[in-house]
Formats: C-alpha cells, sequence, structure tokens
DNA sequence: CACATTTATGTAATTTAATTACATATATTG
DNA sequence: CAATATATGTAATTAAATTACATAAATGTG
C-alpha cells in the first residue's frame, strides 16, 4: 500500500488537525513533495510539528523520508503489472504483457531469493565429485543450460533428459555428488524418486523447487523458485526464466569461489570455439 | 528521460569526483534517496558541496529535489542498473547483479522488439507444414525450449541438437517450412550453412539473432535480438533469456492466431500429463 | 456532573541538513 | 611558460526538521 493509499484509506481516523494535513497533501501532492514543512504547516494551518507528526503516523520516518515516499506513489505504481492476455489483443498488446509478466516475475524472484541458501548451495558444488543436473519438460531445458555453463568449467557434470538415465546416474550416485532436481511446482513423482535414489546412495540433493513440496521435502537444500504466477492458456510459464537467473547465480559463485584456475578455464573453452564462428570484421 | 538514465548515460562527461558521486548513487541507489548529503559524499569521498554540484548538474534545484527525482525514477520501471561482477563481491551482491543485469537487459529487449516483425512471424508459422527450430550451445537450449512449447499445439515441429540431424532435415525441407535458427551473435558457421541450404530447399528461414550478421544475411526475416550486453567471464549471457521470451511470444502469437481448436489441444496435453504429478492436495 | 487521566496541539529551543562563500588546486589554452 | 578557466574542498551561514515542554482539549471513571 502506497502512501497516497494510506492518506485516504484513514482521513476518518486522523485528529482534527492532522486531517488538515492530509487535506492540504490530497489537494496537491505534487506541490507538496516539493515543499518545505513550514509552508506546508502554513497551508494547512496547523503547526510543524504536527505536520512531523502526520508523517510518524504514516509510518514514515519524518517529514523527508515521507515526501520521498509520496513521490513514489505519484510516479505510476508499481513498475510492472502482471495483465492477462485476451483473446482480441493486438500484437503490441500480448507482447508487452509477456515482457511485463516476465520482468515481474524476475523481480520478484529477486526481492525473494534467499542469498545464505544460494551461499550453501556454491559451497556444495565447489566441493562435489560430480554435479548432475535434471528437469523435465520446461525445467529439463533449464538442466540443459545448467550443463552448457557447468561443462566449461571442467569439472564432472552431467545432465539426461531419458528417464531410465536418470535413475541409473542417481543409482549410481555416492557421497560427494551433488544431485540438482529442477521442477517448478516439485509435484513430478519421477523427480521425487529420483531424489530419494540419490539420497539413498548417499548423494547431497539440492532442489530448485517451491518450498514445502514433495520434491522440497525429500532434499537437503532447496532454494525456493515459488512465485505465484498466473498461469492460463496464453500465458507463458515465467518461472521458468527465475530458474535459468538461478543457474546463472549459481555458476558466478562457483566461478568466484573457485578463482583463477577455473577462469583460465573459461578462456579456453571460449578460444576453442571461436573458430566455429565467423570473424566479426572480416566475414561479414 | 528519468534521472537514473541521465546519470547513466552522462558518465563519460563527469569530472573525476562528480564521477565517484555517481557511481556510489549507481550502486545503491535505493539506499542513496533515503541518506544526508554528509553521509553519501563521505560514502563517496568527495565533499557535500560537490554531491550539490553533481545534483545542479542533474538538472535538479539541490539534493533534496535531485533525491525526490531520484525516487521517482526508481519507481517507475527502469531501475535496474547493469554492473560488473568483481572478484570481491559477496553472494548478495553477485546475486543481484545478475538478476539486475537480466532484468536490464529483458527491459530493453522489451523497448526494443519490434512486433510488426513478430507478427509475420506468428503469419509465416501460423501458415507453416512443419516448423523447426535449431540452435547452438546456449542458443540450443532455446530451440529446445521452443519445440516443448510448439509440441503442444500438435502441429509438426522438431528440434534436434545434432549437427548432422539439422542438417538432413533442411535438406528435406520444402516449401511451407519453417526453420527457426537462434543465434546470439548471428556468426557461427554451422548455423548459416543451415540457413542456405533451407532457402535452396524453400523453407522459409526465420532468424532469431543479431541483425547485420551473416546469419541475418541468409534469413527472409530477422526478429533482432542485438541487445549491446557486457560479457565477461563472470557475467551470464543475458540475452538468451531475451530469446526465451521471443519464443514465448511466438507461441501466444500463435495460440491467439489459431484459435479455439489448439486451445483444446492445449488443455488436452495438460489433463495427459497431469497423473505424472502428484495431487497438491493429497500426497503432500 | 466533576475530576483525573490521556491525547492533541502549538511555541520555542535545539539539532541536523543543505547551501553558499571563498581559497586553493588542477586542467586547459594561447 | 603564463594566464585563464574549471574543479574541489573547508569553513561559515542559512534553512529545514526535530525535540522539549507547556497548555488545551478530549476521554474515561466514579
Amino acid at each position: 500500500m502506497n502512501v497516497l493509499e494510506q492518506i485516504q484509506l484513514n482521513l476518518n481516523k486522523l485528529s482534527r488537525s492532522e486531517r488538515k494535513v492530509a487535506d492540504a497533501i490530497l489537494a496537491s501532492p505534487k506541490s507538496a513533495i516539493h515543499s518545505s514543512i513550514a509552508t506546508l504547516a502554513k497551508l494547512a494551518d496547523v503547526s510543524e510539528p504536527t505536520v512531523n507528526r502526520f508523517c510518524r503516523r504514516m509510518d514514515t520516518k519524518g517529514f523527508p523520508d515521507f515526501k520521498l515516499h509520496l513521490a513514489q506513489s505519484l510516479a505510476n505504481g508499481t513498475p510492472y503489472v502482471n495483465r492477462h492476455v485476451e483473446e482480441s489483443d493486438s500484437v503490441e498488446d500480448y507482447t508487452n504483457k509477456i515482457y511485463e509478466a516476465t520482468l515481474a516475475s524476475l523481480d520478484r524472484s529477486r526481492q525473494m531469493v534467499d542469498t545464505a541458501t544460494i551461499n550453501r548451495a556454491v559451497d556444495i558444488l565447489t566441493q562435489s565429485k560430480q554435479i548432475s543436473f535434471f528437469g523435465h519438460g520446461a525445467s529439463a531445458v533449464v538442466a540443459q543450460d545448467a550443463l552448457n555453463k557447468f561443462f566449461r568449467f571442467n569439472v564432472p557434470v552431467q545432465s539426461f533428459q531419458d528417464d531410465l538415465m536418470q535413475r541409473m546416474s542417481c543409482i549410481n550416485s555416492s557421497d560427494g555428488d551433488v544431485v540438482i532436481l529442477i521442477s517448478h511446482t516439485g509435484r513430478t513423482k519421477s523427480l521425487v524418486e529420483l531424489a530419494m535414489i540419490a539420497k539413498e546412495n548417499d548423494a547431497t540433493v539440492i532442489g530448485i523447487t517451491a518450498t514445502d513440496s514433495p520434491l522440497a521435502n525429500e532434499c537437503n537444500l532447496v532454494i525456493s523458485t515459488e512465485i505465484p504466477e498466473d498461469t492460463d492458456l496464453y500465458m507463458p510459464m515465467a518461472s521458468r526464466i527465475g530458474q535459468l537467473v538461478i543457474i546463472d547465480v549459481l555458476a558466478t559463485g562457483f566461478t568466484l569461489r573457485r578463482g583463477s584456475k577455473f577462469r583460465d578455464n573459461l578462456q579456453k573453452v571460449k578460444q576453442g570455439i571461436k573458430e566455429s564462428r565467423f570473424n566479426k570484421l572480416l566475414n561479414k
């Protein structure tokens, strides 16, 4: 709830003088944010400390803080709104809606990500003997992206899409191995089974999934991706983008933790695939 | 143009001390708006009047006015700053930087996307006999994601990662087939070859790639993903996220264009994979 | 209703924040 | 190199905001 709304909703609960302050602000909020407390107090016909008390009552630290919050209230509300695609939408409409929904989802993910958990995951990954990434459907794509990223570090890393290969990999796992299971809902049956098998074989299981789900309950560590989202027939599942960014974060953390030797290997890989590309200047 | 953008655009034109001020603000704009001029000056290692002069240079009346404008910039949907990950970064720092870089990239992509081109691509896809998605490396992941999405529409769609299979698919293509080639730079040699082969066989070639690249030159239609980005050893390639969102947009456009028959098929697929998941209420 | 207690309010004093003035340092130009 | 312009920081001054305290008004209790 922003400050402007808060003022309007609490009008009836304000005292006589504080009501005067509210009225003066509501009469011209744009002007209020640029006014001194003295100017506003005079305009509202109250004392300066009354204005200050009003600001405190609106849960701000004082007048300058109140003005900042009011300024943000005036500046168009929340930055990205998650709106449904409608059948009648033009290409401009649905394109923008999808971008905004994705941005909104990613922003929420940014706010909710638990960096302590990320740090622990990076610890575990850094010390692992082998890393496996598994997921199904859209999350399988994330697992493959993870493979593509971690493969460049020249550490033992694998990812399979075939269900049997996944099971065998988990059966073959042992202490020091890490199995990362990726699932939006955490309710995919076969992934929960993979978690159990891996744990039975002393691997560490990390879930990139919804907390308080069957899969989360079988994991040693859970990186939460539980952003509520409206999926319907037209709206893509934006949360897989959040999963991809978590992979990015883990990969960067891994690189930073591992230090210069792995940076060198990254450079080696980058150089090694250069020939598969047209040179930027010559082959235009 | 808001204050945050103005700062970023004028970085090169600032004097040494004022550049320090800008860097301190960009490092933590949310914190800056709540700071006194003394705190910010200390943080930036400059004098208080230098901060005041910086604010005047940004066309604000002084520090309080600058803060108000900055607060509105932050509330207005362009808050994200693309900052490099440093070796000394904490997990909080690099996590936030990666999220912000991704959000910044995606926001730019949103602003630059050409909806007329999207519309044409949706036209072409809607009328196609068969759709193929190909990419390499990180873009191969995008191609697979596309397969996962379009497969649900029950239209002929394919995607291979094996180079030979890709070539054979393009050799086998004919009029009415669409080949979508995904590449960040547009300079991957084998993808350019795929484009040539597909065109020789009368397929329509759509590139999700950089304009003015070898691949773009071989395509019938180019959906541009040419967002300048700073990639270095630590920063992930955020543009693949933009490619994924373009796939989302195309898929939604396809669904809207195709109408109710395809909506029904989506429901059928969704229902069909329900049993692979634990029921939300019962199996907790 | 009267009295006691609590809450609201404004004046004045104090503190903090921001701005201005001025001297010095640095960069640029002829 | 010298002269001029620009940048910068210290110290002083002004403005803005907050706190302290006394008084007024409202509320609650017997």
